[in-house]
Order: structure tokens, then C-alpha cells, then sequence
DNA sequence: TAGAATCAAGAGCAGTGCTCGCATTTTTTG
DNA sequence: CAAAAAATGCGAGCACTGCTCTTGATTCTA
């Protein structure tokens, strides 16, 4: 398991090769089909690993964030993604990367899969909480399925709702964007820029400081 | 060549095999070497390919909506970045999803990789030239090459021109989040939250209407 | 028309995922 | 404690892949 990992930090997830884990466990090859019956399968298995991973370093980052303001917790924890996938590019890219083959998400990914967009949630919603909070609309309800977000992240504004969905999706697509090199030629620092478009969105949700 | 188009439109350019398309042309798999090199040199072929094809499609829109408003020509020509994304999901995991191996983007894509995001800027930098415009400020020139951007685009502000790469980055979040499938469970009408995040950034943007 | 460039074929190599039958260990059970 | 049962491993082998190399046609060109 571990040494899949391994080969996948090294190699990349579409270069991952089954006999290559055997042989760097001194196996024959089809003896690793008595614990993955396929190659999917070990990848799945991966895959739900690095989502724990990453949830784990970002609710650690956001531990350490518990004492301070709004605004800046948002923006460390959005920084803490970042970190993450640029220690981790290839695990990053096994997550959020081009889903193999036909792929349907297997039942025990899905909760490792929400750790981190949780946390962005629940910072969101503990912001509000110091404010006003207007429930969802009806046109709302009918394009987010709000229950099942705010279970996890705490009560939310039907505007807002939305807006942390793009906010998650926007991180993703500037990490992505920079980790995939679609901003060669034109961001010349990467972090300055992440965070200046992170204060962008901290402006929109109104987050003081 | 198109042969390889229709194959990768079928089962994803992970699968893509060159035998098949051997086989496809009645060919004897060697003989493909005649014309590429590589594996790769073919799907760098088909990315660039897409990568028109999509420009292309995106540019018509714009055409069509030369008369519009700023927001409504901001909004329609993302709703056409997203429609061809949904109409072509290999190609656009293919352009905008994990880059294959060691991967160094060749100098044949980089031409045909700003056409979109030119038209999204050109937009952004029209609305701003009805209003005033405020030239890029030294820390903003430091993390963006403003000059590359806005040989593009047309004249941007400071804030702009990071906000226009931002939104660039958080449509293309939106749609790979729909596409791969990481919206499943909490957006229910793609169609209506795709339109509501934009206009929010039309909001940001001040694009009037 | 002769020479050269191009195009295609076929055999073959090393690698892959995966299956199957057989042996060996380990564990459970009577 | 011994016997039955389950788990674990091995090696050969199949069909497939990308890619190379040599050989044979075809077509363009001087």
C-alpha cells in the first residue's frame, strides 16, 4: 500500500504499475490480486488515502487558525489547500485530476472527499453567524441542494451557499491552473497572486479585518 | 489523424491506443510512426486540435453577441466555454485535466491555448474602457505580466487584470468540478448554478445590466 | 529513365493487466 | 492435537501495449 503511494509520489498515477509494486515488494505480480482485484481498485484505494491526507493537513491548519479573525482563517486554510497540492502534486492530481477511465466515485470516497470543503464551510458559516442570516430561497433550494451542505458545514445564506460552492471550485481552479501550467506567461508569483485572488473573495463574503 | 479524434471522443485519451488506430485505418501499427514520433506527439497533436476547436466555438458565440451588453456577452461567452465542455468532455479532460507524464507544454499549443481566455479579457477590458481606467500598480505588475496579459486583451487596470485571471481560472474551476463530478451531492441544477456564479462576477466586475 | 525520397509491412522486444492451476502456509474447528 | 478450511503466494501464459528495425513497394524528381 504504502509503497503504491510511494510510486505514485514518484511516478505519477497513470504510470502506477502493478508488477512494479511487486517488485518492490519482492512479490510476484499476481499475488497482489489477492488484496486489489484490479488496478482501479488500488488506485481507488489511493485515492481516498490522499483525500484523508489532505483533509487531515488542512483541519490542522485550521486548528491552528481557531483563535483568529475570520478573514484570516479563510485565507490560511485556502493556503494550507495550496501547500498541500504543491507538496503533493501528483496525489493532488489523482484527486482532482482527469477521473480514469469510466469511474463512478465509489461510496468510500465521498466522505473523505468533503473534509476540506467542509472546513472552508464552516468558517464561512461561523462568519455569518456573527451578522445576519437569511434562509435559502426557493430558487436557491432548487439549484444547491442546501441540507446537505449546510449539514456539514452549519448554517449558511441562500446567496452564500452558492457562493462557497464557487469560492471551492475557484481554489481548485487556481491551484489546478498553476500546478497544470495554464498560468505560464502570465502569473510571475504564484503566491502573491493566490493570495491576492483569495483577499478578493474574502471581500466579496465580507470578511472583516 | 481524425480517426484518433473520434477514438479519444469515444473512450478518453487515457485509452487512446495507437494500434487501434492502426487497426481503424487498416494499417499496419508502424506504419503510424511514419507521421508521429510518439505517443505523445500525437495526443499533443489532438490537444492542440481541441484546444482550436474550442477557441473556435467560443469566438462564434462572442461573434453572435458583438451588440450585447458587457455582462450579458461575459455571461453568454462562458456559457459557451461551459457548453462545449459538456459536448466534448474527453477533449476538454484532455486539454484541462492531468497533464500526461513529464509534460512540458510544446510551443504549437501556447498560441491556441489563449484564444478563450483572450476573448473573456478583450470583454472585461472593453466594459472597463466605458469607465475609467486605472493603470497597474507596481505590486500588481510584480505578480502578473501585465504587458503579456494586455497585448491580448486590450488595456486592463491593476485589479482587473488579476481579477480577469482569477475568473478565468474559477470558470474553469466550475465546469472541471461538474464534469469530474465533485459537485455530485450538493449542486442539483448545473445549468442555474453555473449562470448564478457568473453573474456574481459580473457583479464583481460592475458589468452593468 | 535512373536515383532518391517516401510510405507501408512484418517480425520482434520489453513491458503491461489479468487469469488460472498448483503449492504452501496459516487459521479455524471438531 | 489433528484435520479441515481458509488465506496467501508462485509461475506460466494470454492478449494487449509502445516502439524499433529491416525489408519491400510506390511515387516523386532530376
Amino acid at each position: 500500500m504504502s509503497t503504491a503511494q510511494a510510486l505514485v509520489a514518484r511516478n505519477g498515477a497513470s504510470a502506477l504499475s502493478l508488477r512494479e509494486v511487486a517488485r518492490e515488494l519482492n512479490m510476484a505480480s499476481s499475488a497482489i490480486y489477492r488484496y486489489f482485484a484490479t488496478r482501479d481498485e488500488l488506485l481507488t484505494t489511493l485515492i481516498v488515502n490522499a483525500y484523508n491526507d489532505m483533509g487531515a493537513a488542512v483541519e490542522k491548519a485550521d486548528a491552528k487558525l481557531s483563535t483568529a479573525g475570520h478573514r484570516e482563517r479563510f485565507v490560511g486554510v485556502a493556503r494550507a489547500v495550496r501547500r498541500w497540492a504543491l507538496r503533493h502534486p501528483h496525489d493532488y492530481a489523482l484527486i482532482f485530476g482527469t477521473p480514469v477511465s469510466g469511474y463512478v466515485a465509489p461510496a468510500g470516497t465521498i466522505v473523505a472527499a468533503t473534509r476540506v470543503s467542509a472546513v472552508l464551510g464552516r468558517i464561512l458559516s461561523q462568519a455569518e453567524a456573527d451578522t445576519t442570516t437569511a434562509s435559502p430561497s426557493a430558487a436557491e433550494r432548487a439549484m444547491v441542494d442546501v441540507d446537505a451542505v449546510t449539514a456539514v458545514t452549519g448554517p449558511l445564506s441562500g446567496p452564500r451557499v452558492i457562493d462557497a460552492l464557487s469560492a471551492w471550485s475557484a481554489i481548485y481552479g487556481l491551484i489546478s491552473f498553476e500546478l497544470f501550467g495554464h498560468f505560464v506567461g502570465s502569473v510571475k508569483k504564484n503566491d502573491t497572486f493566490f493570495d491576492a485572488a483569495l483577499h478578493s473573495w474574502a471581500d466579496r463574503f465580507g470578511l472583516p479585518n
